[in-house]
DNA sequence: AGATTAAGCGTACGATCGTACGTTATGCAA
DNA sequence: TTGCATAACGTACGATCGTACGCTTAATCT
């Protein structure tokens, strides 16, 4: 059935590839995502694929998007109701952590996938992806000045350390889960979390 | 210069390529190194390079043992002359946030990137990669055990957690020196680590 | 109804991928 | 000194990469 002219379905379309490219890329990166793959994925030609993003890079940055959206619901949505400070600090790192273990995607956390395979290279999706993880950054650190304002944390804390602690036990969920077969990863990096933050 | 029959002049050549796999590989992935660049980088012809290996994946696999010779090299032995327990768990701590702060290569902490680069994906490289990060682990491991029996830490310690922990904190050295800028990347995984194990 | 727009297809391109093969040149053993 | 093993070469192969182009077809608008 070729040329459906509807904007509608070709929207459909967009996020079909999308997802079958995030889907793939939990698995063997982003990077590593190839279009004559997602063609045969969404059975569709590789033309009609790329047609949609233009460039391939494009498509990339849009899977990019998808990750933040996805986290963006998983996580903030369900945490931002809290009081700024502590709660909403500790209410992260539940939603934070079950997200990590249960992401939706096939070869584990596509946020952290991301990460770590963008984090060395130039271009536009390093970009992004710095700037969005920035801005949960931002978050973590506000609820943590918050809370030792609050004395809810000691004076002392090292807030820039502590977002480090929790970020590196969030980006470990995956490959404890699918390297070392650890089910537990998730409660693990929520003990740790508890620990770092030390309240 | 074609043909010279020394085994040992073969050896370094097979070194050189193995060696420029790894500074390439923790930039791309080891995954994306490809036998075109590789030989590119060392001035010989592609057939030279694999010739060396017969294959890509023993390649792969030898440059994955580089990674751990480095390791080995780096950390293991700075540490192995201190007494089992707590104080060579400490002193593990010392020489890895260093080692991954300043791994050699270009692109950050290879044994890293090898890591999130293999976890999810099935084949003798996440084989050998496991096999060689459960050593560590074994090793992390009795430390905790003896610290714990010589109640040089709480009687409760989560062992399993504990490892978890600091296995996080030092995985999150390279993202957040490469992709935030932090420089200060190895004294917070320090800092973590000391919390995590709560000595 | 006719014109316009755009989704998706098919084909083709130049590059590069990993690998196989035969050749050349070299060092070492007989 | 002759013969053998092998390091490295050059070439070639089939696949696949990302992308460009023109065509067909269907939905939308005048």
């Amino acid at each position: 059935m070729a040329g459906r002219a509807s904007a509608q379905a070709a929207l459909e379309t967009r996020r079909s590839v999308v997802k079958a490219a995030a889907d793939l890329a939990s698995i063997e990166g982003l990077d590593s995502v190839t279009i004559g793959r997602l063609a045969e994925i969404v059975q569709m030609s590789k033309s009609g694929v790329i047609g949609q993003f233009r460039t391939k890079e494009a498509l990339q940055l849009e899977t990019v998007e998808l990750v933040f959206a996805d986290f963006r619901t998983r996580v903030w949505d369900t945490v931002k109701r809290f009081p700024q400070g502590l709660p909403r600090l500790l209410a992260a790192c539940d939603a934070w952590t079950e997200y990590a273990a249960d992401p939706g995607y096939p070869g584990g956390c596509l946020m952290t996938q991301v990460t770590y395979d963008y984090d060395g290279r130039d271009g536009a999706v390093h970009e992004r992806l710095l700037e969005g993880r920035n801005q949960w950054r931002a978050t973590l650190r506000a609820d943590l000045a918050t809370a030792v304002e609050a004395g809810d944390l000691p004076e002392d804390t090292d807030v820039e350390s502590v977002v480090f602690g929790l970020e590196s036990l969030a980006s470990f969920i995956t490959p404890a889960r699918l390297l070392h077969g650890d089910m537990r990863a998730a409660e693990r990096a929520h003990q740790g979390m508890r620990r770092i933050i030390g309240a």
